[in-house]
DNA sequence: GTCGTCAATCGAATAGATTTCGGAAACATG
DNA sequence: CATGTTTCCGAAATCTATTCGATTGACGAC
């Protein structure tokens, strides 16, 4: 609504470094973006209070403290009003191993994804929170073998209007 | 050999904590799990280390930043050989517009998250990046309507040794 | 063009945090 | 019980975040 924000691309800028790494000093930041520490405080004070800004989290390697298997579930739901499917994808995101809940369009209409110690762990987490569930009609499961992720954010402006 | 970590409830706390919120600050820790701020600190270090505490991202309102649609991608590949698939996958994480990608088991071999600006966009990425591309027999695309994460660390004991 | 207004920036000062390090306490080992 | 090892603590030193008044520059009104 009020929220007419605007950015230009020291702001951008900002952004970008803290996604790769929210662990950079404000004194780091501000010599990046070639600002005054004061000023790059201001800023990003400033992003925080208008919402850009929401956190920041600690990245844990979860196989060194030893949930080494990760898996992607498909979840396809039945012909139910709104308040059942909201009220189902909010006690699922609440799941200490699931890590993100998506709704989406296509062939299944949620997709979670899951971190677990083992098969055993992942077998008690779908047959628990999910088959035993009358919203669900069916379940499909994909060992994920390999993730790559990056933090860094796209471009804003397309390929244009910057200069 | 050396890389036998062991891990207390308190480094666990702390990784927790640090989870939840990367800009806690370490007198902050400190006081939540009990030690003092030099203990706290040496913990820290020593996470980071071992490579248990990889790194920490701010978390961006995307949508605040003009990216107002979030998409996942069902990809096939063709029997191919390991390198070229792991080079597509390489090259694919390395676009600016994609988040993540998870090489899988079942029905589609690659899942791919894309963050985009709208549309236009989106069509622009696939038939740029996937469509043109020989490793690729099929993409299947899945709007996310919305998203629900977290960033808590799920208990490591399953549910005893704690005491 | 000139003035007034507003927002952004800077630099210095203060308050607060991080970081280091020697010594004490806890713990396991033989 | 003696010993080596690890963990913890508290104080000192260093560095940082944070605040605030003053200055600058941009922009619009007249």
């Amino acid at each position: 609504m009020t929220a007419e924000a605007e950015f230009d691309r020291i702001d951008f800028a900002i952004l970008g470094l803290l996604a790769k790494d929210a662990w950079l000093s404000n004194k780091q930041i501000a010599a990046a973006v070639g600002l005054a520490p004061s000023s790059c405080h201001e800023r990003i004070k400033s992003l925080r209070a208008r919402g850009v800004l929401l956190g920041a989290h600690a990245e844990v390697n979860l196989q060194a403290v030893g949930f080494s298997l990760e898996a992607v579930l498909f979840v396809q739901l039945g012909k139910l009003e709104v308040e059942a499917v909201d009220s189902f994808v909010s006690t699922t995101a609440a799941i200490a191993e699931v890590r993100g809940v998506f709704l989406v369009s296509g062939r299944s209409d949620l997709i979670v994804d899951v971190v677990v110690r083992d098969m055993q762990h992942l077998k008690m987490i779908i047959s628990e929170h999910f088959n035993q569930h009358d919203v669900v009609l069916r379940v499909e499961t994909s060992i994920v073998f390999s993730r790559q992720q990056h933090y860094t954010l796209p471009r804003p402006w397309s390929t244009a209007k910057t200069g």
